[in-house]
RNA sequence: GGCCCCGUAGCUCAGUGGAUAGAGCAACAGCCUUCUAAGCUGUGGGUCACACGUUCGAGUCGUGUCGGGGUCACCA
C-alpha cells in the first residue's frame, strides 16, 4: 500500500539548484536521439482565408513540434495545400465572370481574402440560379445540377485536369494570390514548414499507386471503373479509391501523400494534426497502408482536435458565422493597444517597440488562450473573454517575465555591478547568436564572392523562439537571368561542432572565433 | 442505428488510482510613498451527469443509462 511522505526542500538547495541551471541554454531539452518525426499541419485550402480553426490547428502543430524537438527529435514541419479540385474552380469562375481584370493589388486586399470573396460570390449567384430555376418550375435537386454557373465550373475542372493552359494559368495565378496572403498570416503567428506539399502533386503519385494496388490484387475494380479496397475484416467498410471516371478522391491523393513523407524523409513518426472529423479517414488511411503491407502504418500518428465554437453556436462557413483568423489577430492586437494605452507606462517607446508590443501582447493571449484547452476537447471561443487580459492568460505570463527581468536587471545594476553573474548571462545566447550571425554572413559572402563576383548574395537568418536551432536562407540572385537559388541550411546551436561541421558541409572555412 | 469523443463551481477550464477535488472569470471585502496594481490578499460557491461494479482507496478503471458532439459520401 502507497503512502505518502512528506519532503521539504531548503532554500539553499533551490538557489544553488537555480544558480547552476540559470545558464544552461541546453536546459529541459534532451540530447538528440536520431528520431525523425514529420509534424503535419494547417493544411489550408486555397479557396479562402485562414479561419479560428485554422489558429488552433497551427498553435497546436507548432507547439508539439517545439515539444519535440526540445526532446531529442529531428522534426520536420510539413503542411498540406489542398489547391486542386471543384472548390477551387468556383473561385475561378467566379473571378473571371465578375472580376473585370480586379486583382488584390488593384483593390489593396489581401490576397487569400480577395479570392475568398470570389468563393463567396460564386455560392451567392449559384443560389440566385438555382432560384430562378425552382421558380420556372424546376426540382430543387435539378436546379443544382442544371445551373449554369456549376456547369461552368465542372468544365473547368475537366479542362484543369486535362491541363489546358489557360486554366492552369488562371490557377496559378489566383493560388500565388492566395499563398502571398497565407504567407503574411503564417510570419505573423509565427507558423513555419520544413516542406509544402501539394494536394496537385500528391495525387498524382495517389492515383499511380492505386494503379500498383489493382495489379498486385490488394484493390479490386467494380463493373463502373470505380477502384475499391475491402476493409470488411477490421470492422470498416468497402472504400472508394477511384472513382468511375478517373478521377481522384481525398483518400487517393492521402495515400500518395504518406508514401511520399516516408520515402523522403524514412521517418520513425508521422504526426497528422487534423480536427475529429476526420478520425474515421484517418483510421481507414492507417488500415489501408497496412492491409497493402507497408511498414509504416503503425507510425502514422492522428493528433486530432475538437472543433472551436463561438458563443453564438457553431462556426459555418455557408451562414457567415466563420471568425476569420486575420480579422482576430487584429482584433486581439488592436485589444492589446487599448488596454496599453489606458495604463499609460509606455511614454519611452519608440513607435516601432509599441507596435511590437502589441503584437506580443495580442500574440501571446491569442496562443494562450487556444493552447490552455485539451485538444481532444471542443472548446468555446469566447471572443469577449479571450481578449481580457486578466487572470490565467497569456499576457500575465508575460507580465511575471517581465517584473523578473525588472527584478534582476535592478539586482545587477545596484548591488552587484556591470560584471555580475546576473548582468554577464541577462542575454546569453542571444548575444553568442548575434556575434556568431554576423561572422557567419561575413563568411558566406565572402565565399560566394570569390566564386563569383557577378553574384549577389542574401541572407535571411530565423531564429527559432526555442533557440536550439536557427535556420540561414542562403539565396545567390544572379543578376544577368535573375535565377534565385536558395540554400537552406538548418544548423543547431546545441553544440559548436555542429556548426562547425555545418560550414565545412558547405565548402566555408571555419572562423578562428566563433 | 453502429462506432468514437466529451460531461468537474453560475461561466471557461485544470486534475498522472492516493491526502480536505483546484485555477481564472463573475460576486463580495481589502491592498498603490515599496521590485510594473495587466498585479496581490481574503470570503462565499461542488450529489465530479446518473446507477452499479473492480479496488485498501475511484473525478480518474469497467459495464450500463441519460445529455451534448462527431462520424459511418463516387465531398474535402
Amino acid at each position: 500500500i502507497k503512502s505518502f511522505l512528506n519532503l521539504e526542500i531548503s532554500e539553499k538547495a533551490l538557489v544553488t539548484f537555480l544558480q547552476k541551471n540559470y545558464n544552461d541554454i541546453c536546459f529541459g531539452k534532451k540530447e538528440l536521439n536520431h528520431k525523425k518525426v514529420m509534424v503535419e499541419y494547417s493544411s489550408p485550402n486555397t479557396n479562402k482565408p485562414l479561419h479560428l480553426g485554422h489558429l488552433r490547428n497551427n498553435f497546436l502543430g507548432w507547439s508539439i513540434a517545439e515539444i519535440l524537438k526540445a526532446n531529442g527529435n529531428e522534426v520536420y514541419k510539413s503542411s498540406i495545400v489542398n489547391d486542386r479540385g471543384i472548390h477551387i474552380c468556383k473561385s475561378m469562375i467566379a473571378w473571371q465572370e465578375f472580376a473585370e481584370g480586379a486583382t488584390p493589388d488593384s483593390t489593396h486586399e489581401k490576397g487569400d481574402h480577395f479570392v475568398g470573396d470570389y468563393y463567396v460570390k460564386f455560392n451567392n449567384e449559384y443560389k440566385q440560379e438555382i432560384k430562378e430555376l425552382v421558380d420556372k418550375g424546376m426540382p430543387e435537386k435539378e436546379a443544382e445540377k442544371q445551373a449554369p454557373i456549376m456547369k461552368k465550373t465542372q468544365q473547368m475542372l475537366l479542362e484543369w485536369e486535362q491541363g489546358k493552359p489557360y486554366v492552369l494559368a488562371l490557377w496559378n495565378k489566383m493560388n500565388g494570390w492566395v499563398y502571398k496572403g497565407f504567407d503574411e498570416t503564417y510570419k505573423r503567428i509565427g507558423s513555419d514548414f520544413d516542406q509544402t506539399f501539394y494536394e496537385s502533386q500528391t495525387y498524382i503519385l495517389g492515383k499511380e499507386f492505386v494503379k500498383e494496388g489493382l495489379q498486385n490484387g490488394a484493390f479490386y475494380k467494380k463493373e463502373d471503373g470505380s477502384v475499391w479496397i475491402d476493409l470488411s475484416d477490421v470492422g470498416l467498410d468497402e472504400k472508394l479509391l477511384l472513382r468511375g471516371d478517373g478521377t481522384s478522391v481525398y483518400m487517393t491523393q492521402d495515400i500518395g501523400l504518406v508514401k511520399q513523407k516516408f520515402r523522403e524523409y524514412n521517418l520513425d513518426e508521422s504526426i497528422y494534426v487534423i480536427g475529429d472529423e476526420q478520425i474515421h479517414h484517418m483510421k481507414v488511411l492507417k488500415e489501408i497502408c497496412r492491409k497493402l503491407g507497408m511498414p509504416f502504418a503503425d507510425k502514422i500518428l492522428h493528433l486530432s482536435y475538437g472543433m472551436v465554437e463561438l458563443t453564438t453556436g457553431k462556426m459555418k462557413s455557408r451562414e457567415g458565422t466563420v471568425v476569420d483568423a486575420d480579422e482576430l489577430i487584429d482584433e486581439m492586437v488592436a485589444t492589446a493597444k487599448h488596454h496599453t494605452e489606458e495604463l499609460g507606462k509606455v511614454k519611452d517607446f519608440t513607435e516601432k517597440e509599441l507596435l511590437e508590443l502589441y503584437e506580443t501582447l495580442g500574440m501571446g493571449a491569442m496562443k494562450f488562450y487556444l493552447l490552455r484547452v485539451d485538444p481532444k476537447k471542443r472548446m468555446i471561443f469566447n471572443p469577449e473573454e479571450s481578449i481580457d487580459f486578466h487572470g490565467f492568460t497569456g499576457p500575465f505570463i508575460q507580465y511575471t517575465y517581465a517584473r523578473i527581468q525588472s527584478i534582476l536587471r535592478k539586482i545587477g545594476k545596484e548591488q552587484m555591478g556591470e560584471e555580475s553573474w546576473v548582468n554577464q548571462n541577462l542575454l546569453p545566447l542571444e548575444k553568442q547568436l548575434i556575434i556568431f550571425l554576423e561572422k557567419f554572413t561575413n563568411t558566406l559572402e565572402q565565399a560566394a564572392y570569390e566564386l563569383n563576383p557577378s553574384v549577389i548574395a542574401n541572407y535571411v537568418f530565423h531564429l527559432s523562439k526555442t533557440y536550439n536551432s536557427f535556420y540561414v536562407e542562403h539565396s545567390v540572385a544572379n543578376a544577368e537571368n535573375e535565377e534565385k537559388k536558395i540554400l537552406r541550411v538548418r544548423i543547431s546551436v546545441m553544440t559548436a561542432t555542429v556548426i562547425k561541421s555545418a560550414l565545412q558541409l558547405l565548402g566555408i572555412a571555419v572562423p578562428e572565433r566563433m
